[in-house]
DNA sequence: GCGTTGCGAAACTGAGTCGTATCGAAATTA
DNA sequence: TAATTTCGATACGACTCAGTTTCGCAACGC
């Protein structure tokens, strides 16, 4: 053997074009941001907005839902930096990106779909949960255990009652909260308001 | 004048059927329970699921999102009774009404659309906000604020970032939280968390 | 150069839907 | 009884879309 295969040998004829698998892509993702569902997603559109033939699309995926799932699932989880010295400031950190983003057209939608279509279509809510929504909960959990073990939190705290109390009051805010931005320092006062309880201090 | 005149005067023919008129909001509401957003919903799935012609349906709404604000404009928020004696007690009772809702699926599907489409239909969500939604703000505003001023809970507490707090932790729950049914404690545990905090308690 | 494969564009089939119109029957008032 | 209105059923034209096929051209290995 004096020649080497490549892993994955090349086939014969002209090889499918990168771009034109990102244009597909990011013009779903573009499509979505713009308000619509998965069913009011076209592929007719995609492929214009593309600048691409259906064909092409055809060729990659095999129908709408593989498309999407797709699109969605290149979305990954903008983590942010974690001083990892205040557990408190870690948790503000970690709940303002999801205060940031509902500022986004994009991410605004994204969530829309994944709320309100999960039922309608579960492997793309399950493969979403993995790549987006997982690495953040992996985070959280790990601050609280850290705020468990140095003192910072309770000792015999449920943690992932917890986080759900942080992250579902951001998310009640982004839903319900009044118009237009959130408050800046909301993450911030969510967090405070968690930690000391809504009872009246012990005097 | 001897005459009373019917105070809406019934004009001449044969009068519109009020169970027809029931039977096309049912239908509509049993198939968004069954799933369908509102895009997927068609008028002529409605007219046949309620035994009914096309044309039924078009005599008394213009079009399909009248059809669904007025479907789930008549979905009422049944408050439970409240016992007015411990602020917790009442919490706990608002909390899980909303955690058996999510065992039904008419209740789910609603919340979902209403989640996710709220940007694509906002008449809708504006509506349904304010026959389903702020009922239950006020009860609950109205249970914390009675909290404040008998010492229950902090004086200077932001009573919205309260009801965040707790709303959202159930919204969370019914969400990303484990599949099936949720536990039944889940409520009072939530309430408790929350009124007593993460902090650790000051020795 | 040759064979192979991907490309975008366009045409096509078939299904589904909207909103309107028309039908004969039924329900109501006058 | 006559006039009026609604009823459910059905048909219609216009439209959108999915998914397939065909076309001539482009990009690649050999």
């Amino acid at each position: 053997m004096t020649i080497q295969e490549p892993v994955t040998a090349r086939p014969a004829g002209r090889p499918r074009s990168e771009k034109a698998e990102k244009a597909i892509i990011d013009a779903t993702l573009d499509l979505i941001a713009e308000g619509s569902g998965v069913s009011e997603l076209s592929i007719e559109a995609i492929a214009s907005k593309a600048g691409v033939g259906k064909t092409t699309i055809y060729r990659r995926w095999s129908n709408k839902e593989d498309l999407v799932v797709d699109a969605l699932a290149t979305l990954r989880a903008p983590l942010p930096p974690l001083a990892g010295e205040s557990v408190r400031d870690d948790l503000i950190a970690l709940l303002d990106v999801m205060r940031q983003e509902t500022g986004q057209s994009r991410s605004r939608c994204v969530m829309n779909i994944v709320m309100g279509e999960a039922d309608r279509y579960p492997r793309l809510t399950e493969r979403f949960v993995k790549r987006a929504v997982e690495p953040r909960r992996t985070a959280m959990r790990e601050v609280m255990a850290r705020g468990v073990a140095g003192g910072e939190l309770s000792p015999d705290l449920d943690v992932e009652l917890g986080m759900a109390l942080l992250s579902g009051a951001m998310l009640w805010y982004t839903k319900w909260g009044p118009a237009g931005d959130l408050p800046e320092d909301l993450a911030e006062r969510i967090v405070d308001q968690v930690l000391a309880g809504l009872a009246p201090e012990p005097a």
